[in-house]
DNA sequence: GATCGTCTCCCCCGTGCGGGGGAGGCCCGT
DNA sequence: ACGGGCCTCCCCCGCACGGGGGAGACGATC
Protein backbone atom coordinates (compact mmCIF):
# COMPACT_ATOMS: atom_id res chain seq x y z
CA UNK A 1 0.00 0.00 0.00
CA UNK A 2 1.46 3.22 -0.75
CA UNK A 3 2.46 6.27 1.41
CA UNK A 4 0.00 8.72 1.96
CA UNK A 5 0.76 12.19 2.12
CA UNK A 6 -0.97 15.69 3.31
CA UNK A 7 0.76 19.02 1.67
CA UNK A 8 0.21 21.82 3.83
CA UNK A 9 1.45 25.18 2.17
CA UNK A 10 -0.20 28.61 1.39
CA UNK A 11 1.24 28.60 -1.60
CA UNK A 12 -0.17 26.83 -4.25
CA UNK A 13 2.75 27.02 -6.35
CA UNK A 14 4.64 24.74 -3.85
CA UNK A 15 1.42 22.33 -3.33
CA UNK A 16 1.50 21.82 -6.94
CA UNK A 17 5.60 21.49 -6.78
CA UNK A 18 5.49 18.52 -3.91
CA UNK A 19 2.38 16.99 -5.51
CA UNK A 20 4.18 16.71 -8.57
CA UNK A 21 7.66 15.79 -7.23
CA UNK A 22 6.33 13.12 -4.99
CA UNK A 23 3.25 11.51 -7.31
CA UNK A 24 5.85 10.59 -9.78
CA UNK A 25 6.55 7.86 -7.88
CA UNK A 26 4.58 5.00 -7.71
CA UNK A 27 4.36 3.88 -4.09
CA UNK A 28 3.06 7.92 -3.21
CA UNK A 29 0.17 9.00 -3.00
CA UNK A 30 -0.87 12.85 -2.10
CA UNK A 31 -4.23 12.69 -0.30
CA UNK A 32 -5.02 16.17 0.53
CA UNK A 33 -3.96 19.48 0.43
CA UNK A 34 -4.36 22.55 2.84
CA UNK A 35 -3.26 26.49 3.04
CA UNK A 36 -2.78 27.15 6.36
CA UNK A 37 -2.32 24.69 9.51
CA UNK A 38 -5.93 26.14 10.76
CA UNK A 39 -7.13 23.19 8.63
CA UNK A 40 -5.08 20.85 9.08
CA UNK A 41 -6.48 18.95 12.12
CA UNK A 42 -9.65 18.08 10.48
CA UNK A 43 -7.93 16.67 7.63
CA UNK A 44 -5.80 14.48 9.34
CA UNK A 45 -8.80 13.41 11.45
CA UNK A 46 -10.19 12.42 8.46
CA UNK A 47 -7.44 11.70 6.04
CA UNK A 48 -5.22 9.67 8.33
CA UNK A 49 -2.41 10.95 6.14
CA UNK A 50 1.30 8.56 6.87
CA UNK A 51 3.27 11.97 6.53
CA UNK A 52 2.14 15.63 6.33
CA UNK A 53 4.57 17.93 4.82
CA UNK A 54 4.07 21.33 6.81
CA UNK A 55 5.37 24.72 5.54
CA UNK A 56 6.60 27.02 8.35
CA UNK A 57 4.94 30.40 7.36
CA UNK A 58 0.98 30.31 7.02
CA UNK A 59 -1.15 33.10 7.61
CA UNK A 60 -3.26 31.83 10.32
CA UNK A 61 -1.70 29.19 11.82
CA UNK A 62 2.05 28.90 11.52
CA UNK A 63 3.69 25.00 10.86
CA UNK A 64 5.22 24.78 14.25
CA UNK A 65 1.76 25.88 15.92
CA UNK A 66 0.16 23.00 14.08
CA UNK A 67 2.41 20.28 14.40
CA UNK A 68 2.18 20.56 18.46
CA UNK A 69 -1.75 20.84 17.65
CA UNK A 70 -1.68 17.60 15.18
CA UNK A 71 0.88 15.41 17.62
CA UNK A 72 -0.96 16.77 20.86
CA UNK A 73 -4.95 15.85 19.46
CA UNK A 74 -4.55 13.39 17.21
CA UNK A 75 -4.18 9.63 18.17
CA UNK A 76 -1.61 7.90 16.68
CA UNK A 77 -0.49 10.58 14.31
CA UNK A 78 1.02 11.05 11.25
CA UNK A 79 5.07 11.52 10.53
CA UNK A 80 5.42 15.34 9.96
CA UNK A 81 8.17 17.30 7.70
CA UNK A 82 8.34 20.57 7.87
CA UNK A 83 8.73 22.57 4.91
CA UNK A 84 11.68 25.42 5.14
CA UNK A 85 13.71 27.58 2.70
CA UNK A 86 16.58 27.87 4.86
CA UNK A 87 18.26 26.14 7.33
CA UNK A 88 17.55 28.58 10.30
CA UNK A 89 18.83 27.30 13.48
CA UNK A 90 16.56 28.83 15.12
CA UNK A 91 13.33 27.81 14.07
CA UNK A 92 14.53 24.56 12.97
CA UNK A 93 14.86 24.36 16.67
CA UNK A 94 11.41 24.82 17.72
CA UNK A 95 10.29 22.66 15.04
CA UNK A 96 12.42 19.90 16.55
CA UNK A 97 10.83 20.64 19.73
CA UNK A 98 7.38 20.74 18.69
CA UNK A 99 8.00 17.47 17.71
CA UNK A 100 8.79 17.43 14.04
CA UNK A 101 10.12 14.25 12.38
CA UNK A 102 12.34 15.86 9.51
CA UNK A 103 12.82 18.46 6.87
CA UNK A 104 12.01 18.86 3.57
CA UNK A 105 14.11 21.79 2.03
CA UNK A 106 12.48 23.69 -0.57
CA UNK A 107 16.06 23.79 -2.18
CA UNK A 108 16.73 20.12 -2.34
CA UNK A 109 16.42 17.85 -5.36
CA UNK A 110 13.16 16.14 -5.91
CA UNK A 111 15.06 12.64 -5.14
CA UNK A 112 15.89 14.20 -2.13
CA UNK A 113 12.26 15.07 -1.30
CA UNK A 114 11.16 11.99 -2.08
CA UNK A 115 13.73 9.89 0.01
CA UNK A 116 12.96 11.86 2.72
CA UNK A 117 9.37 11.27 2.88
CA UNK A 118 9.82 7.33 2.17
CA UNK A 119 12.10 7.70 5.54
CA UNK A 120 9.70 9.79 7.58
CA UNK A 121 7.11 6.85 6.22
CA UNK A 122 9.28 4.24 7.15
CA UNK A 123 9.38 5.79 10.67
CA UNK A 124 13.25 6.38 10.10
CA UNK A 125 13.63 10.25 11.58
CA UNK A 126 17.76 10.23 10.76
CA UNK A 127 16.65 12.87 8.16
CA UNK A 128 17.90 15.80 10.24
CA UNK A 129 20.61 18.09 8.39
CA UNK A 130 23.23 18.62 10.14
CA UNK A 131 22.56 21.38 11.59
CA UNK A 132 19.50 19.74 13.24
CA UNK A 133 21.48 17.40 15.03
CA UNK A 134 24.42 19.65 16.32
CA UNK A 135 21.19 21.56 17.91
CA UNK A 136 19.32 18.24 19.42
CA UNK A 137 23.32 16.82 20.58
CA UNK A 138 23.76 20.57 22.29
CA UNK A 139 20.57 20.74 23.51
CA UNK A 140 19.97 17.28 24.89
CA UNK A 141 16.52 17.11 25.59
CA UNK A 142 15.02 18.54 22.11
CA UNK A 143 12.77 15.56 20.99
CA UNK A 144 14.01 12.37 19.53
CA UNK A 145 17.38 11.18 20.28
CA UNK A 146 20.68 12.93 18.87
CA UNK A 147 23.00 10.51 16.07
CA UNK A 148 25.74 10.40 16.71
CA UNK A 149 27.41 8.40 14.43
CA UNK A 150 27.66 9.27 10.77
CA UNK A 151 28.20 5.62 8.86
CA UNK A 152 28.72 7.51 5.69
CA UNK A 153 32.54 7.64 5.44
CA UNK A 154 34.89 6.03 8.56
CA UNK A 155 35.91 9.59 9.65
CA UNK A 156 36.09 10.16 13.07
CA UNK A 157 33.94 12.40 14.96
CA UNK A 158 36.57 15.05 15.14
CA UNK A 159 37.36 15.07 11.44
CA UNK A 160 33.72 15.44 10.48
CA UNK A 161 33.29 18.66 12.40
CA UNK A 162 36.13 19.83 10.29
CA UNK A 163 35.01 18.56 7.06
CA UNK A 164 31.78 20.69 7.75
CA UNK A 165 33.59 23.98 8.81
CA UNK A 166 35.62 23.00 5.16
CA UNK A 167 32.53 22.79 3.64
CA UNK A 168 31.50 26.48 4.72
CA UNK A 169 34.43 27.87 3.44
CA UNK A 170 36.55 28.23 6.62
CA UNK A 171 40.37 28.24 6.47
CA UNK A 172 42.20 26.08 8.94
CA UNK A 173 42.65 28.93 10.98
CA UNK A 174 39.54 29.94 11.24
CA UNK A 175 38.52 25.85 11.80
CA UNK A 176 40.82 25.95 14.64
CA UNK A 177 39.77 29.29 16.12
CA UNK A 178 36.36 27.65 16.26
CA UNK A 179 37.39 24.78 17.67
CA UNK A 180 39.70 26.18 20.58
CA UNK A 181 42.12 23.91 18.81
CA UNK A 182 45.94 24.65 17.02
CA UNK A 183 46.32 25.14 13.48
CA UNK A 184 48.54 22.54 13.65
CA UNK A 185 45.95 20.20 14.94
CA UNK A 186 43.34 21.15 12.30
CA UNK A 187 46.07 20.85 9.76
CA UNK A 188 46.27 16.87 11.14
CA UNK A 189 42.53 16.50 10.72
CA UNK A 190 42.57 18.20 7.17
CA UNK A 191 45.42 15.74 5.73
CA UNK A 192 43.52 13.15 7.41
CA UNK A 193 40.14 13.68 5.88
CA UNK A 194 41.43 13.99 2.47
CA UNK A 195 43.69 10.85 2.71
CA UNK A 196 40.14 8.92 3.77
CA UNK A 197 38.65 10.90 0.94
CA UNK A 198 40.54 10.51 -1.86
CA UNK A 199 40.73 14.05 -2.24
CA UNK A 200 43.66 16.17 -3.12
CA UNK A 201 43.12 19.50 -1.83
CA UNK A 202 39.93 21.11 0.28
CA UNK A 203 38.29 21.88 -2.77
CA UNK A 204 38.07 17.94 -3.65
CA UNK A 205 36.84 17.24 0.21
CA UNK A 206 34.34 19.68 -0.35
CA UNK A 207 32.68 18.59 -3.53
CA UNK A 208 32.75 14.86 -2.15
CA UNK A 209 31.18 15.94 0.78
CA UNK A 210 28.03 17.85 -1.53
CA UNK A 211 28.21 14.81 -3.65
CA UNK A 212 27.67 12.34 -0.77
CA UNK A 213 25.14 14.08 0.85
CA UNK A 214 26.91 14.86 3.86
CA UNK A 215 26.25 18.20 3.72
CA UNK A 216 23.32 19.44 1.93
CA UNK A 217 22.64 22.99 -0.43
CA UNK A 218 20.33 25.30 0.85
CA UNK B 1 1.72 25.81 -31.98
CA UNK B 2 2.08 25.93 -28.18
CA UNK B 3 3.08 28.47 -25.99
CA UNK B 4 7.10 27.74 -24.73
CA UNK B 5 7.95 28.67 -21.42
CA UNK B 6 11.71 28.47 -20.24
CA UNK B 7 11.01 28.23 -16.10
CA UNK B 8 14.26 30.33 -14.52
CA UNK B 9 14.54 29.39 -10.56
CA UNK B 10 17.37 28.32 -8.43
CA UNK B 11 14.82 26.17 -6.09
CA UNK B 12 13.71 23.09 -7.62
CA UNK B 13 10.43 22.90 -6.24
CA UNK B 14 9.21 25.50 -7.70
CA UNK B 15 10.40 24.91 -11.06
CA UNK B 16 8.44 21.69 -10.32
CA UNK B 17 5.30 23.74 -9.14
CA UNK B 18 5.36 26.10 -12.05
CA UNK B 19 5.90 23.02 -14.59
CA UNK B 20 3.32 21.04 -12.96
CA UNK B 21 0.88 24.12 -13.33
CA UNK B 22 1.70 25.18 -17.34
CA UNK B 23 2.23 21.45 -18.82
CA UNK B 24 -1.42 20.99 -17.66
CA UNK B 25 -2.62 23.24 -20.14
CA UNK B 26 -2.69 21.49 -23.52
CA UNK B 27 -1.43 25.45 -25.22
CA UNK B 28 1.49 25.25 -22.87
CA UNK B 29 4.81 23.84 -23.33
CA UNK B 30 7.91 23.94 -20.82
CA UNK B 31 10.54 23.68 -22.57
CA UNK B 32 13.55 24.20 -20.03
CA UNK B 33 14.48 24.87 -16.88
CA UNK B 34 17.91 26.70 -15.24
CA UNK B 35 18.78 27.05 -11.68
CA UNK B 36 20.09 30.50 -12.24
CA UNK B 37 20.04 33.84 -14.06
CA UNK B 38 23.90 33.51 -15.75
CA UNK B 39 22.53 30.29 -17.52
CA UNK B 40 19.63 31.63 -19.20
CA UNK B 41 21.09 33.81 -21.72
CA UNK B 42 22.67 30.09 -23.82
CA UNK B 43 19.09 29.02 -23.24
CA UNK B 44 17.17 31.71 -24.73
CA UNK B 45 19.37 31.23 -27.66
CA UNK B 46 18.93 28.29 -27.82
CA UNK B 47 15.20 27.39 -27.39
CA UNK B 48 13.88 30.34 -28.16
CA UNK B 49 11.21 30.22 -25.75
CA UNK B 50 7.96 32.87 -25.82
CA UNK B 51 7.71 33.43 -22.09
CA UNK B 52 10.52 33.11 -19.27
CA UNK B 53 9.98 32.80 -15.80
CA UNK B 54 12.24 34.02 -13.81
CA UNK B 55 12.81 34.34 -10.12
CA UNK B 56 14.68 37.50 -8.59
CA UNK B 57 16.60 35.99 -6.14
CA UNK B 58 18.97 33.86 -7.36
CA UNK B 59 22.92 33.43 -6.21
CA UNK B 60 25.25 33.94 -8.97
CA UNK B 61 23.00 36.37 -11.29
CA UNK B 62 19.50 38.08 -9.62
CA UNK B 63 16.65 37.92 -11.88
CA UNK B 64 16.65 41.87 -12.75
CA UNK B 65 20.34 41.24 -13.96
CA UNK B 66 19.33 38.45 -15.97
CA UNK B 67 16.15 39.87 -17.44
CA UNK B 68 18.39 43.08 -18.46
CA UNK B 69 21.03 40.72 -19.90
CA UNK B 70 18.53 38.83 -22.13
CA UNK B 71 17.23 42.26 -23.36
CA UNK B 72 19.56 43.54 -24.40
CA UNK B 73 21.77 40.87 -25.61
CA UNK B 74 19.19 38.55 -27.09
CA UNK B 75 17.58 39.69 -30.51
CA UNK B 76 13.53 39.33 -30.66
CA UNK B 77 13.64 38.35 -26.52
CA UNK B 78 10.79 36.55 -25.09
CA UNK B 79 8.81 37.99 -22.87
CA UNK B 80 9.88 37.98 -19.35
CA UNK B 81 7.68 37.15 -16.56
CA UNK B 82 9.45 37.60 -13.09
CA UNK B 83 8.28 35.54 -10.21
CA UNK B 84 8.26 37.09 -6.99
CA UNK B 85 7.38 35.52 -3.30
CA UNK B 86 5.94 39.04 -1.70
CA UNK B 87 4.92 42.54 -3.18
CA UNK B 88 8.29 43.79 -2.74
CA UNK B 89 8.23 47.58 -4.30
CA UNK B 90 12.11 47.81 -4.36
CA UNK B 91 11.72 44.61 -6.91
CA UNK B 92 9.21 45.64 -8.26
CA UNK B 93 10.24 48.90 -9.68
CA UNK B 94 13.96 46.94 -10.45
CA UNK B 95 12.26 44.67 -12.79
CA UNK B 96 9.90 47.13 -14.26
CA UNK B 97 12.53 49.26 -15.24
CA UNK B 98 15.24 46.54 -16.46
CA UNK B 99 12.16 45.59 -19.06
CA UNK B 100 10.27 42.37 -17.43
CA UNK B 101 6.55 42.22 -18.77
CA UNK B 102 5.25 40.93 -16.26
CA UNK B 103 5.48 39.16 -12.90
CA UNK B 104 4.14 35.89 -11.48
CA UNK B 105 2.99 35.99 -7.49
CA UNK B 106 4.03 32.43 -6.31
CA UNK B 107 1.11 32.96 -3.89
CA UNK B 108 -1.00 33.31 -6.81
CA UNK B 109 -3.97 30.53 -8.17
CA UNK B 110 -3.00 28.56 -11.08
CA UNK B 111 -5.30 29.66 -13.01
CA UNK B 112 -4.03 33.24 -12.61
CA UNK B 113 -0.80 31.81 -13.46
CA UNK B 114 -1.67 30.39 -16.35
CA UNK B 115 -3.65 33.70 -17.33
CA UNK B 116 -0.35 35.12 -16.76
CA UNK B 117 1.91 33.74 -19.48
CA UNK B 118 -0.73 33.49 -21.92
CA UNK B 119 -1.52 37.18 -21.67
CA UNK B 120 2.40 37.58 -21.94
CA UNK B 121 2.89 35.41 -24.63
CA UNK B 122 -0.14 37.51 -26.78
CA UNK B 123 2.14 40.66 -26.36
CA UNK B 124 0.24 42.13 -23.52
CA UNK B 125 1.81 43.74 -21.19
CA UNK B 126 -0.74 44.49 -18.68
CA UNK B 127 -0.59 42.21 -16.45
CA UNK B 128 0.89 43.96 -13.49
CA UNK B 129 -0.39 43.60 -9.82
CA UNK B 130 -2.11 47.18 -8.66
CA UNK B 131 0.96 47.60 -6.51
CA UNK B 132 3.07 48.10 -9.78
CA UNK B 133 1.07 50.78 -11.29
CA UNK B 134 1.32 52.67 -8.19
CA UNK B 135 4.77 52.60 -8.47
CA UNK B 136 4.80 53.64 -12.07
CA UNK B 137 2.65 56.39 -11.42
CA UNK B 138 4.56 57.56 -8.30
CA UNK B 139 8.25 57.03 -9.99
CA UNK B 140 6.90 58.38 -13.04
CA UNK B 141 9.49 58.79 -15.96
CA UNK B 142 12.16 57.69 -13.65
CA UNK B 143 14.39 60.06 -11.89
CA UNK B 144 16.48 57.99 -10.28
CA UNK B 145 18.46 55.40 -10.16
CA UNK B 146 18.72 55.86 -6.13
CA UNK B 147 20.32 53.02 -4.77
CA UNK B 148 23.21 52.28 -6.41
CA UNK B 149 23.31 48.57 -7.48
CA UNK B 150 25.97 47.11 -6.60
CA UNK B 151 27.19 44.78 -9.46
CA UNK B 152 26.11 41.41 -9.16
CA UNK B 153 27.91 38.47 -9.71
CA UNK B 154 27.13 38.33 -13.74
CA UNK B 155 29.31 35.64 -14.45
CA UNK B 156 31.24 35.40 -18.17
CA UNK B 157 30.87 32.64 -20.60
CA UNK B 158 34.55 31.76 -20.09
CA UNK B 159 34.28 32.80 -16.36
CA UNK B 160 31.39 30.03 -15.82
CA UNK B 161 32.97 27.60 -17.39
CA UNK B 162 35.95 27.96 -15.09
CA UNK B 163 33.71 27.70 -12.47
CA UNK B 164 32.51 24.58 -13.46
CA UNK B 165 36.00 22.36 -13.92
CA UNK B 166 36.81 24.51 -10.20
CA UNK B 167 33.56 22.20 -8.72
CA UNK B 168 34.68 19.28 -10.46
CA UNK B 169 37.72 19.55 -8.65
CA UNK B 170 40.38 20.35 -11.33
CA UNK B 171 43.30 22.64 -10.24
CA UNK B 172 44.46 25.86 -12.06
CA UNK B 173 47.01 23.66 -14.29
CA UNK B 174 44.73 20.79 -15.10
CA UNK B 175 42.10 23.58 -15.99
CA UNK B 176 44.74 24.79 -18.26
CA UNK B 177 45.20 21.89 -19.68
CA UNK B 178 41.25 21.10 -20.74
CA UNK B 179 40.66 24.65 -22.18
CA UNK B 180 43.79 24.63 -23.84
CA UNK B 181 45.12 28.06 -22.79
CA UNK B 182 47.89 29.22 -20.34
CA UNK B 183 47.70 28.37 -16.56
CA UNK B 184 48.19 32.21 -16.08
CA UNK B 185 44.85 33.09 -18.06
CA UNK B 186 42.95 30.59 -15.77
CA UNK B 187 44.22 32.31 -12.71
CA UNK B 188 42.67 35.67 -14.06
CA UNK B 189 39.47 34.02 -14.85
CA UNK B 190 39.72 32.01 -11.17
CA UNK B 191 40.55 35.47 -9.80
CA UNK B 192 37.01 37.26 -12.04
CA UNK B 193 35.10 34.62 -10.28
CA UNK B 194 36.11 34.85 -6.82
CA UNK B 195 36.09 38.69 -7.15
CA UNK B 196 32.25 38.41 -8.61
CA UNK B 197 31.32 35.48 -6.41
CA UNK B 198 32.39 37.35 -3.17
CA UNK B 199 34.66 34.17 -2.27
CA UNK B 200 37.86 33.93 -1.02
CA UNK B 201 39.69 31.17 -2.49
CA UNK B 202 38.24 28.48 -4.87
CA UNK B 203 36.79 26.52 -2.23
CA UNK B 204 34.38 28.81 -1.43
CA UNK B 205 33.69 29.45 -4.87
CA UNK B 206 32.68 25.71 -5.13
CA UNK B 207 30.47 26.28 -2.33
CA UNK B 208 28.51 28.95 -3.87
CA UNK B 209 28.02 26.93 -6.86
CA UNK B 210 26.76 23.90 -4.88
CA UNK B 211 24.73 26.51 -2.72
CA UNK B 212 23.25 28.32 -5.67
CA UNK B 213 22.35 25.23 -8.27
CA UNK B 214 25.14 26.36 -10.91
CA UNK B 215 26.19 22.66 -10.07
CA UNK B 216 24.30 19.73 -8.54
CA UNK B 217 25.41 17.20 -6.99
CA UNK B 218 24.85 13.87 -8.20
C1' DG C 1 37.37 56.19 -35.03
C1' DA C 2 37.06 55.44 -30.22
C1' DT C 3 35.56 52.76 -26.48
C1' DC C 4 34.29 48.93 -23.92
C1' DG C 5 34.32 44.09 -22.53
C1' DT C 6 36.32 39.74 -23.05
C1' DC C 7 40.01 36.55 -23.50
C1' DT C 8 44.61 35.93 -23.51
C1' DC C 9 49.36 36.12 -21.40
C1' DC C 10 53.19 37.86 -18.36
C1' DC C 11 55.73 39.67 -14.08
C1' DC C 12 56.57 39.68 -8.87
C1' DC C 13 55.45 38.16 -4.30
C1' DG C 14 53.48 36.59 0.06
C1' DT C 15 51.26 32.85 2.21
C1' DG C 16 48.00 29.32 3.08
C1' DC C 17 47.98 24.69 2.09
C1' DG C 18 49.30 20.01 2.24
C1' DG C 19 53.03 16.16 2.76
C1' DG C 20 56.19 13.85 5.74
C1' DG C 21 57.70 12.71 9.98
C1' DG C 22 57.49 12.55 14.92
C1' DA C 23 55.53 12.71 19.79
C1' DG C 24 52.80 12.87 24.16
C1' DG C 25 48.21 12.08 26.62
C1' DC C 26 43.85 9.92 26.78
C1' DC C 27 40.37 6.34 26.95
C1' DC C 28 39.13 2.30 25.14
C1' DG C 29 39.04 -3.07 24.71
C1' DT C 30 41.24 -7.59 25.38
C1' DA D 1 49.25 -4.12 31.65
C1' DC D 2 49.45 -3.57 27.03
C1' DG D 3 48.26 -2.15 22.38
C1' DG D 4 45.35 0.73 19.53
C1' DG D 5 42.62 4.30 18.10
C1' DC D 6 41.88 9.25 18.70
C1' DC D 7 43.09 13.96 19.61
C1' DT D 8 46.48 17.06 20.29
C1' DC D 9 50.80 19.64 18.99
C1' DC D 10 55.36 20.50 16.69
C1' DC D 11 59.11 20.62 12.96
C1' DC D 12 60.66 21.36 7.98
C1' DC D 13 59.58 22.11 3.24
C1' DG D 14 57.78 22.66 -1.55
C1' DC D 15 54.35 24.54 -4.16
C1' DA D 16 49.94 25.78 -5.83
C1' DC D 17 47.23 29.51 -4.96
C1' DG D 18 45.70 34.17 -5.12
C1' DG D 19 46.60 39.46 -5.17
C1' DG D 20 48.33 43.29 -7.73
C1' DG D 21 50.10 45.04 -11.26
C1' DG D 22 50.22 45.47 -16.71
C1' DA D 23 49.44 44.55 -21.69
C1' DG D 24 48.11 43.01 -26.51
C1' DA D 25 44.29 41.21 -29.68
C1' DC D 26 39.74 40.89 -30.99
C1' DG D 27 34.83 41.93 -31.58
C1' DA D 28 30.89 44.65 -30.59
C1' DT D 29 29.06 48.88 -29.62
C1' DC D 30 28.67 53.83 -29.93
Amino acid sequence: MPVTVLLVDDEPLVRAGLRAVLEAQPDIEVTGEAADGAAVIPLVRQLRPDVVAMDVRMPLMDGIEATRAVLRTVPDPPKILVVTTFEDDEFVYEALRAGADGFLLKRARPAEIVHAVRLAAAGDSLLFPASVRRLAARYGDGGRPARATLERARLTEREAEVLRLMARGLSNAEIAARLVVSAETVKSHVSAVLAKLGARDRTQAVIAAYESGFVEPG
